[in-house]
RNA sequence: GGACUCGUAGUGUAGCGGUUAACACACUUCCCUGUCACGGAAGAAAUCGCCGGUUCGAAUCCGGUCGGGUCCGCCA
């Protein structure tokens, strides 16, 4: 007999079905025993009289029914019916969860959640963050193929360290010494004149030794370039792909978001701030002289995102303007006051989710930039190669995945924004000093 | 790297000088034909992270140690 899936079950009142899933939840009356049966559309209710396992996969052929008045279950697209099974066929027994999987919220502490990962990622609620990330990535996808950018896969084995800044990882390859990318910029820079226009979603390393809410060692970056472009197109071009992914999750995960008590999103005009400007607010609405620091610190995103919300109704807030000499050597210094790049950074409810920056497009500039900062120009020989032909102005972005998921449901750490999230401390199991 | 915190059944917590170490969920057995976080009865399950000290007496106080967590720094 074919498998019908869940949620077809609604309409197939009367009829012999064979359903195929997983036992959430066991309600034993004795004679008559409920099971709530999922599968990947739906859960359905299933009245039996055989004892199964939490977790066990099984098959079960029976009548699906309407139920009696006054019976419904409206938590459930089923709810109307359930299945009166004749057959219950175990296909996989399930051992005893090391925690209760049938409360709505798994009630763990992450280093549990963690432990358990192959387990915990079971539990409805937290399947639902993944759903809600694959939205994001959906959206993503979309937005930047509707801007006319070429989809790209680029390396994560790089033969020199590149951009500064963040810590590296390096390893032995066939007795040299290489490192894992922190980002996918060079490649997608050497790709503007390939196809004007690139997207990819890859994986960043960085290895950085912080142990915080918002910090993995592997993380998942959503990048964009462009060619042709200004500084003021590109905010543009941010605001709308990071606005558009948001609106997506709206749409279509509304009741996940209601699941995770978040607050309705504010889509207002987003606020474009240079860093000077934002320090100035923060200085005269939240009282704290952050005035000669070259960056936002945490808790500065946190006042300037109130400040947006507040005054502008946006949960986005644009930073623009960037010291140089905190920016990546590519970064585009501003023609009219080159102590400050023409960089931006986006924040989203209290937390940057997204840098970029127009590019340094010129050869020679470039070239002298990487001397500047003490670098060799021969370690970029590729890369450098492509500017010497043609490289016309250009500029770009890229998200944080793990972060953008982990503020839109308001989760405490962004670990659990992470399918398998990878930290000093551990990856997949505890690393333990020996 | 620095500061602050927390380690008690499988899980999440309570207890903070003398308790038979408590509660909830999960688990086992029994009862229950309308539950949907089902309900009811009984039960199993913890050398209170580890080592040492103070005390007549330590889960509880002190020191050390190991392991978590949060914040700061670094960083995206």
């Amino acid at each position: 007999m074919e498998r019908t899936l869940i949620k077809d079950a609604i309409s197939k009142i009367g009829e012999i079905v064979r359903l195929c899933g997983w036992v959430n939840t066991r309600r034993d009356h004795g004679k008559i025993v409920f099971l709530d049966l999922s599968d990947r559309t739906g859960v359905i209710q299933v009245i039996t009289d055989q004892i199964v396992n939490v977790g066990s996969a099984v098959e079960i052929i029976g009548s699906v029914k309407k139920r009696p008045e006054g019976l419904f279950n409206p938590k459930l697209i089923t709810g109307e019916i359930e299945l009166k099974a004749k057959e219950v066929k175990i296909l996989a027994q399930s051992e005893t969860y090391p925690f209760d999987m049938g409360k709505p919220t798994l009630d763990l502490e992450l280093p549990t959640l963690l432990d358990f990962r192959s387990l915990t990622l079971q539990h409805p609620k937290i399947k639902e963050i993944f759903k809600v990330q694959e939205t994001i990535l959906e959206a993503f996808r979309k937005t930047a193929t509707g801007l006319g950018c070429t989809e790209i896969v680029v390396p994560t084995i790089a033969a020199s360290a590149t951009e500064g800044g963040a810590e590296v990882f390096d390893f032995d390859y066939f007795g040299h010494k290489v490192y894992l990318t922190q980002s996918p910029q060079l490649y997608k820079q050497m790709l503007i004149p390939v196809f004007e226009r690139v997207y990819t979603i890859c994986k960043a390393y960085r290895a950085e030794p912080s142990v915080t809410t918002r910090h993995l060692t592997e993380s998942t970056q959503m990048d964009c370039e462009f060619a042709f472009v200004d500084f003021l197109q590109l905010l543009g071009l941010l605001e709308e792909v990071g606005t558009k992914m948001v609106k997506a999750v709206e749409k279509k995960d509304g009741e996940i978001l209601e699941d995770f008590g978040v607050d309705k999103i504010a889509f207002g005009k987003i606020p474009r701030l240079k860093l000077r400007e934002a320090q100035e607010i923060i200085f005269k609405e939240f009282g704290r002289d952050v005035k000669e620091e070259k960056d936002l610190n945490a808790q500065d995103e946190i006042n300037i995102c109130k400040w947006a919300l507040e005054k502008h109704k946006s949960d986005f807030v644009t930073i623009t303007h960037f010291p140089t000499k905190k920016r990546a050597f590519y970064t585009m210094p501003d023609p009219e006051d080159k102590e400050y790049s023409l960089s931006y950074d986006l924040l989203f409810r209290g937390l940057e989710i997204l840098s970029g920056s127009q590019r340094i497009n010129d050869y020679q500039q470039l070239v002298e930039t990487i001397k500047d900062r003490g670098m060799n120009p021969t370690d970029f020989e590729m890369y450098l190669m492509a500017f010497k032909y043609g490289m016309p102005p250009e500029g770009g972005f890229s998200f944080g995945l793990e972060r953008l998921t982990k503020n839109i449901l308001n989760l405490e750490n962004i670990r659990e924004a992470s399918l398998f999230p990878r930290d000093m401390e551990r990856v997949d199991k505890r690393l333990r000093n020996e």
